[in-house]
DNA sequence: AGGAGCTTGTGAACGTGAGAACAAAATCGG
DNA sequence: CCGATTTTGTTCTCACGTTCACAAGCTCCT
């Protein structure tokens, strides 16, 4: 997250509405939370059912919604639709937010398929690819169109956020194009670390990098005592040839 | 993060060879940002070029480093092949692990094309769906399989990570096979929260849930003095209708 | 050989986040 | 109307994470 924080050093000014980030993060899972129990037909909840359906314990959730003000009763606990409410207004989906999705791939189009999006307050608003291959073809009720459109499109639709889903070679650049074009939040799924001016919020997904998360717990639970005992430090030639393990910058 | 860590409240016990969690999360990105230099052909890098080729401060980047160990080299910097083969070694991808992908829909496919797995320590073995009409396809050099065969071949090819992309519904069933065939961690691509066992890692990965934060920051740029100023209790009527947002759980 | 110049590794200060615990506020039964 | 009961909102404490700042250690040049 590249926000500039202008936070003084003073006392812990939190009246200043600002929401910890940590905070931020979860509000979309009790979100969630809501909307289940909503569907369940569920009118009120405690914190610690909330706490529970969210995964999360039931302290750290009170303290999360306090951040948001009193929205709960005493004695009895949250209304559950209200709540659902007061959540979706802080986070800024009551409103929804258009979206363009750049490099109709594999993952481009999956992520162009999935209906998901549209109930949650997003709304694509364009599928761009510089592939002149791909543009035109249809994915839902939507077409692919050239990624020279980007500008105009961004104009015309008030586009805020972007997604990018081309390779990592070309991802830098196309950042830098949306960024131009006036997005300001950014959804990249490339395995680069991007640059982006201040001002602009950028968020990474990468599965290979969630993969080699879990492969170290992995390593630790089987290993424990079987480990190969570690070479201290072998000499520079003292370790095996690892053909390209850890994963070039290549698409 | 299901881990049982079983940290005792003594002095700063780090010896016993723990990592910080938020350190494991970086050593992926300095992994790939070795391979990167490395593949320019530079052969030593300092903490500062490594930092920003990572995209983190220096300083944070020697600490996390010096967990691993002492693997650099005053007034030089660090042997990027070498600290590159250390980090591979501890994060457990100098070995590969079997992967297996469960669901096979718009992002099962996606991932299963993708050939970044294969070079970065992790082989997928199977693709596995319920849906007896998907049986069979073939996608690359693999088959999709059934997912009645997940027990053979889980323990057939020693898998140890298992990835959800199954819809909401069925996830927590899934989740439940994979555990009891033996699958110790799981990457889960659908929106619910999943509960495992002591002793099972689960990541989750959330597009929603990124866009609705991106969305929280976007709000507070464009807003900022335009906010509709918070009604900040109104009657329980006082909300307007909101069909859906905030998304369900359903597929 | 010795000193200048870098760069690492780490101690200490600071900030953020998590969780236990409890007082304050609401309901309900009598 | 009052006390028992429930559950929130908040305070306090501790753990974790980040950043600064600098001594220790290495190389290279004279
Ligand atoms: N597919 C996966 O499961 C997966 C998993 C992890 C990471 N990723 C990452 O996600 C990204 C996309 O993966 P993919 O499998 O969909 O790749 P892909 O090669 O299938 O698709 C990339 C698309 O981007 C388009 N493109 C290339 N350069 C462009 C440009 N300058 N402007 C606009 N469009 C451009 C290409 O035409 C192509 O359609 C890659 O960076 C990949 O590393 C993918
Ligand atoms: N597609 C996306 O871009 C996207 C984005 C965000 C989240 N997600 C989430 O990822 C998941 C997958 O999305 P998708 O678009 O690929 O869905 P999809 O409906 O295209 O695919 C789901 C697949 O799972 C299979 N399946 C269903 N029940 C199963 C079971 N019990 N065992 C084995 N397989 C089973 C189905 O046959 C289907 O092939 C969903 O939970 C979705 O919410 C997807």
């Amino acid at each position: 997250m590249t926000r500039a924080s202008s936070r003084r050093p003073g006392p812990p000014t939190r009246t200043e509405r600002g929401i910890p980030e940590a905070t931020v993060a979860r509000l979309p899972v009790y979100l969630r939370a809501l909307t289940a129990l909503s569907d369940s037909g569920i009118a009120t909840a405690s914190s610690e059912d909330l706490a529970t359906a969210a995964g999360v314990n039931s302290a750290k959730l009170r303290k999360d919604l306090s951040y948001l003000g009193s929205y709960g009763t005493r004695g009895v606990g949250y209304d559950v639709e209200y709540l659902r409410y007061q959540i979706a207004r802080e986070i800024g989906v009551t409103q929804d937010w258009a979206v363009v999705i750049v490099g109709i791939g594999n993952l481009g189009h999956a992520l162009a398929n999935y209906s998901g999006f549209g109930t949650r307050g997003f709304r694509i608003v364009a599928l761009l690819d510089a592939d002149p291959t791909l543009v035109g073809e249809r994915i839902g009720d939507m077409e692919v169109r050239d990624f020279a459109q980007l500008e105009e499109i961004v104009e015309a639709d008030r586009v805020s956020i972007g997604v990018i889903t081309t390779p990592a070679g070309p991802a830098q650049d196309v950042c830098d194009r949306l960024v131009a074009a006036g997005v300001t939040s950014i959804l990249n799924f490339a395995p680069v670390v991007l640059s982006v001016p201040d001002g602009v919020d950028i968020r990474k997904v990468d599965l290979s990098i969630e993969l080699q998360i879990l492969a170290y717990h992995e390593q630790r639970k089987s290993g424990e005592a079987a480990l190969p005992q570690v070479p201290e430090l072998p000499a520079l030639n003292g370790m095996p040839d690892l053909p390209s393990v850890g994963g070039g910058v290549g698409a």
